[in-house]
DNA sequence: AACAAAATTTTACGCGCGCAAATTTTCCAG
DNA sequence: CTGGAAAATTTGCGCGCGTAAAATTTTGTT
């Protein structure tokens, strides 16, 4: 509707009769002006439909509004559903959440930390790849920018840390499928790149060795992000060879069961916790597909408001602070068990 | 290893000893130095770590080589998948993409075209929300930025329109299907927000009708963007009170026919393509999951890598071309059927 | 060794806005 | 009506880099 397109703050404060530095403190804050100029302001900023431009204005401020999101793999809908929170929550509060996916790449996530870096930005959010981490970059990018890890822990890196506990994760499948039936094994990939795939076969072993129970494993081959295959081509070969050691699987997480029920239908092995039923399969994380599985996953839930409220909000404090803790926290939330169909 | 951290371009360009405006140029091609003098910039980036201000760098470039990509719901893996395969077109080519999704909201789309708007991109891969999306918005954004629409198509609007065929999908499907058995009902929500949906019934109606067959249809009800919830929700209500008018259900979607095939199994109603099945379920997208249903779902799969190719290719040339096409083009690639066990 | 072409340097200006200090105007209560 | 605080304005500088034109150096060729 505008009868002319506005070049600057300059003519656009002019056009409405009010001062440049008034109006750029209305876009750093709309309630710092009085009522009626703001008022008049909005309705100018209708009819001309003028946006400040972006990188004029984030290169002198001290501080931008800024928030960078940065997780491994974004078509992992475990990530995907924890993003899509985090990010409404971050807009909600008045910042501008940029989401980055490393897809699984070492070398992709630096160049995300050196992009992120040059951002001013207020804070990030890092879910690391793990394992295949470029630790000195990480601890380059955490010194530079105030940063709030999640998911995977890195030792010492960052603000903060928010996550869930693996431990409570298996100790619950552990314990229900032992006093429901018939100890698990553990069917975990063999060279995993996530730290709590570590976390979660370590506890495993704890747990069952409490029990006074032999940990057995089934440990299947395979690389890169693509779960679900790996989890069913593992699954065939071990039903092939009928090489489970028990008729209780536990997978580390649930696209590797997503898969290997899939190998169970195929083979026509039935699965559940019937009487009728060759096999039990539990599993972690609840994800998002995890209600829809044939028969339905029994899982440990992420307590994901609980995370995702809790990375956010620690982001937000760390930033009032100044992008500093005295000290670094780490919070771990506990499952919650989910019983469904399979187990 | 820097000895002291480096303010600005023009400290950099002193400590290697060339001038401000070279340093300048490299950064905006490495190739456009002489080999000597890229020699030494690299190394000297190498040492003291040196990254030019973002900001001030794109302020006054006419043309940055930011490609913005937007999708309407980022949660839902078929998104991920494509989005994820664009990205990394993106980034070989020497672009930076940023990733938004609409979360299924009007508002937020826009909020999104604005952002856009304002950070000068070289182009923008858009699919957008469909139905629910501000039409006047999306025109405005695509004259202001050079666009390519893709997965929905609007009319008239972007330079040009990349997607797949949805009339190909159903007739493959349904011809299929009334080749091996009894002609197929089409199971679908109500009120489908992605133009694709409509779309696909009306290809099914046609299809039938030109079979000489009477199109039959299972409505469900539902709002938003779980669609797995929804379609598992609408067919344990079918089943329920036994209202299916035949014994082969065509699914708009995969992620309807993942939730469907879950209330099959639920109810202990056999879906495949053998004899002693009550049911056979076919579907549309080849949905990254829809390899392990239980049983595995039989659908018409989008050709995802012609489709990103070419949205990718075409975008480029958009740039190449200045940001406008004499004529925009559509370009819509058939699908192709991928049989399974469910039908 | 001379010379054209390519690469680099010098010089100079502008982008659009943040920000700070001092001044003026507006507002509300007494 | 008046005083004082809050809000708005004026003034002016600076951010870090893009970019253009002209002058200079380097490079490769005959």
């Amino acid at each position: 509707m505008g009868r002319r397109t506005i070049r600057n703050m300059e003519e656009f404060a002019a056009l409405i009769g009010i001062s440049r530095p008034t109006l750029s403190k209305y876009f750093h804050d709309p309630d710092s002006v009085r009522q009626s100029t703001r008022a008049r302001i909005e309705s100018a900023v209708e009819r001309y439909d003028y946006r400040p431009n972006f990188f004029a204005m984030n290169q002198n401020r001290k501080l931008t509004k800024n928030i960078g999101i940065v997780v491994p793999y974004l078509a992992d809908p475990f990530f995907a559903e924890i993003v899509r929170v985090i990010e409404r929550q971050c807009i909600s509060a008045g910042f501008s959440p940029t989401v980055f996916s490393s897809h699984g790449e070492t070398e992709l996530e630096n160049d995300i930390l050196d992009t992120l870096r040059s951002l001013k930005l207020a804070g990030a959010l890092l879910a690391p790849l793990g394992r295949v981490s470029d630790k000195s970059a990480i601890e380059t990018f955490c010194e530079n920018v105030p940063t709030v890890l999640f998911d995977s822990n890195l030792e010492g890196m960052g603000e903060a840390f928010v996550g869930s506990d693996n431990h409570s994760f298996v100790e619950q499948t552990v314990q229900y499928l032992c006093r429901t039936g018939e100890p698990p094994c553990f069917y975990e990939m063999r060279n995993p790149a996530n730290p709590n795939a570590n976390k979660r076969r370590n506890a495993y072993i704890a747990v069952m060795e409490e029990m006074g129970l032999e940990p057995q494993f089934v440990r299947i081959d395979g690389q890169g992000w693509e779960f679900e295959e790996i989890g069913r081509e593992g699954g065939l070969k071990v039903l092939r060879e009928k090489s489970l050691p028990t008729n209780t699987v536990l997978c580390s997480n649930d696209r590797l069961a997503i898969g290997f029920l899939s190998a169970c239908y195929e083979n026509g092995v039935s699965v559940g916790r019937g009487n009728d039923c060759e096999l039990r399969v539990a599993s972690h994380d609840d994800h998002p597909f995890s209600k829809f599985t044939c028969p339905s996953l029994t899982t440990a839930a992420h307590d994901y408001a609980a995370v995702s409220d809790q990375a956010v909000e620690t982001l937000f404090r760390l930033i009032e602070s100044g992008g500093r803790f005295d000290t670094r926290t780490e919070t771990q939330f506990p499952a919650r068990l989910i019983m469904r169909e399979s187990a």
